[in-house]
RNA sequence: GGUCCCGUAGAGCAGCUAGGAGUGCUCGCCACCCUGUCAAGGUGGAGGUCGCGGGUUCAAAUCCCGUCGGGACCGCCA
């Protein structure tokens, strides 16, 4: 037996109990004759003395992080040696026997929750920086997150079903990552996106209720939120409508806020269409933690004889405006760096007119190009004071506008600081549009294909597809989108219509879907679920900054692992033997052209 | 694919604008001292390809070009 307590658990009433300890050494202080250890174990730290023993002989040699065992006496300490900052700090462990049972090395950082190391040094050991509170921590989290979210689900007799990983592509429109195949050279499997098809077959199964905790790969570019291999809580079930979809999750992420935030999420959650959240915050993921809403001025603008504008409202696309409070008094040189900001955002620039402080008169570039009659009803028109800055962007799309918008209005809140960082704001993004435009003209589906279009639309999307709605909704919170899902299409009559819209040929979609329609065609239940980026909910939960901080072996930006320095070169024998160089017979003919 | 920031001892930084000997700070590491500390304290010591390559210069950590690595963002991606 290494261990009769743990050291966190150890307390006032443990006073006199003879106890043996494992764990490692978090620090010591060595005085010459008398010398404390903190024993730090999984479940906390607690100070161990040596002093006049043979085992004291053996502490001298200890270093930070050495494994030990101790064995020794519970002892209250001395009133003016109490610590109060330690959990454990009304006790110590006269020691009486000390085993090393593992030497550690000096170490690439110190494992100290006050030493700032650098992320890549701490992913090159992850496993030391795993031993720091708040890296462990996180990991603690994210663990009872997963029960939290388990336990529940399964009260409610969600059954928790694997799907494969190695499987064909699906349908999320990102790029796969691709397995060779031995056995078959030439044909390969694709990584899942996400376990869609799967979990829409599971109800064609019948199970009515289905939840995974699941591994999905993407191989997109990265982002402080986005790694290559990520979790979703992948959740469908049938006969289920989107208000089913809603008040589930509502109750799961209301319980892992509560427990893990301490936080009363106040159910049922705000709805915003998607229109409604464009209109407003320009984005499909509005952060709700303040205000400093967009405003739409096609309108009060038509007639103008700026042509920025004028050109927008002519094209039917839109103007809009973005208040930023005191903005007025920001330099030249601040608001000329608003016109580096959007041009790195690919627009053409920012117009904005500020507000003189104690005139309140209009000033700026934009001014200038603006009537008399314009411009006096502006700040009324905006909701601007007397020593605000308003922000203006215009086109023919409307969206695009509302999205640089929607980014100022982020900007804006985060440099005047409007944002309360303690502050959660949870709502739901509904209706959102059933297609959108490709780059070439066609339409595509902004979720993907399976997407029910709502009883107003059903029998006709067809005719008006710019405006057609679905039943997808997404749930966020603080401007992050945690999950979103969708009822799906069960009828293959309706799955045919839409892929015919797409474009997408009987054949096409045959090859690509076809064990989908096909299980589709056998008394497929009307179904729907979400899925929850786990990853995402947990960095929320832990005030990390990064998702990196909530997986226990995260990547870097190249998709380059620190810690085993994947991926690496194959052997010849492996290129071999793993088929990736096959060629089939009609490209080989290519090939010698 | 693009923009910006960073790279100096084991860790975290300063030095770079305005070129002049690897100059410095905090922590760690090693040795010794130290009987109530808890981020212990004291004395001494070791430790450097200034990411890498090239250029300018009498002289480069410092200026220029390229490159690699890391981070943030745009594109991309739910």
């Amino acid at each position: 037996m290494y261990r009769t307590h743990l050291a966190g658990a150890l307390s006032a009433a443990d006073v006199d109990q003879q106890v043996t300890l494992a764990g490692w050494v978090a620090r010591r202080r060595d005085h010459g004759g008398v010398e404390f250890v903190d024993l730090r174990d999984a479940s906390g730290v607690v100070q161990v003395v040596f002093r006049d023993s043979e085992a004291a002989k053996v502490a001298h040699e200890l270093r930070n992080e050495f494994c030990i065992s101790v064995t020794g006496t519970v002892n209250r300490r001395p009133a003016e040696s109490v610590n109060d900052k330690l959990a454990t700090g009304e006790i110590e462990i006269n020691a009486t026997e000390l085993k090393v049972l593992s030497e550690s090395a000096p170490l690439p950082f110190q494992i100290d929750d006050h030493v700032e190391v650098s992320e890549d040094v701490r992913l090159r050991h992850r496993y030391l920086d795993l031993r720091r509170s708040g890296p462990a921590a996180a990991m603690r989290l994210r663990s009872r997150a997963n029960q939290i979210f388990r336990n529940l689900l399964s009260e409610d007799d969600y059954v928790e079903i694997e799907t494969p990983t190695l499987t064909r592509s699906t349908p999320e429109g990102a790029r796969d990552f691709l397995v060779p195949v031995r056995l078959q050279p030439g044909s390969w499997y694709a990584l899942p996106q996400s376990p869609q098809l799967f979990k829409q077959l599971l109800m064609v199964g019948g199970f009515e209720k289905y939840f995974q905790i699941a591994r999905c790969y993407r191989d997109e570019d990265f982002r402080a939120d986005r790694q290559p291999e990520f979790t979703q809580l992948d959740i469908e079930a049938s006969f289920v409508t989107q208000e089913d979809v809603i008040e589930l999750s509502e109750r799961l992420i209301g319980a892992a806020w509560k427990e893990l935030a301490g936080y009363e999420m106040a159910s049922p959650l705000p709805k915003l269409t998607y229109h409604e959240s464009m209109d407003r915050f320009g984005s499909d993921r509005p952060d709700l933690r303040f205000g400093q809403e967009l405003v739409e001025l096609t309108e009060y603008l038509s007639g103008t004889e700026f042509r920025v504008f004028s050109g927008a409202i002519e094209a039917g696309g839109y103007v809009g405006a973005v208040v930023m409070p005191g903005g007025a008094s920001q330099t030249r040189k601040e608001l000329d760096g608003w016109q580096d900001w959007a041009k790195a955002r690919g627009a053409k620039g920012l117009a904005y007119i500020v507000f003189n402080a104690e005139t309140g008169e209009p000033k700026g570039p934009v001014a200038k190009n603006l009537s008399e009659e314009h411009l006096a009803g502006l700040a009324d028109a905006v909701g601007a004071k007397a020593g605000d800055a308003v922000f203006f962007a215009a086109s023919p799309d409307r969206r695009d506008a509302q999205e640089l918008l929607g980014a100022a209005r982020l900007e804006i809140g985060k440099r005047c600081g409007l944002i309360d960082p303690e502050a959660w704001a949870f709502c739901w993004v509904v209706d959102f549009p059933m297609f959108e435009r490709t780059d070439d003209g066609g339409w595509t589906s902004p979720h993907h294909p399976f997407t029910s279009p709502n009883p107003e639309w059903i029998d006709k999307f067809e005719a008006d597809p710019a405006n057609a709605l679905t039943y997808a909704y997404d749930m966020v919170c603080n401007g992050n989108e945690l999950g979103g899902g969708s009822i799906r299409i069960h009828d293959s009559k309706v799955q045919s219509r839409v892929f015919d819209f797409l474009g997408i040929s009987k054949e096409e979609a045959q090859e690509k879907f076809g064990f989908l329609l096909d299980g589709l065609k056998y008394g497929a239940p009307p179904h729907g679920g979400i899925a929850f980026g786990m990853d995402r909910i947990c960095t929320l939960l832990s005030g990390a900054d990064s998702i990196r901080e909530v997986i226990a072996f995260p990547k870097t930006g190249g998709g380059f692992d620190p810690l085993t320095s994947a991926p690496t070169p194959i052997t010849p024998e492996q290129r071999e033997e793993a088929g990736i160089d096959f060629v089939p017979e009609s490209e080989e003919h290519e090939l010698d052209e």
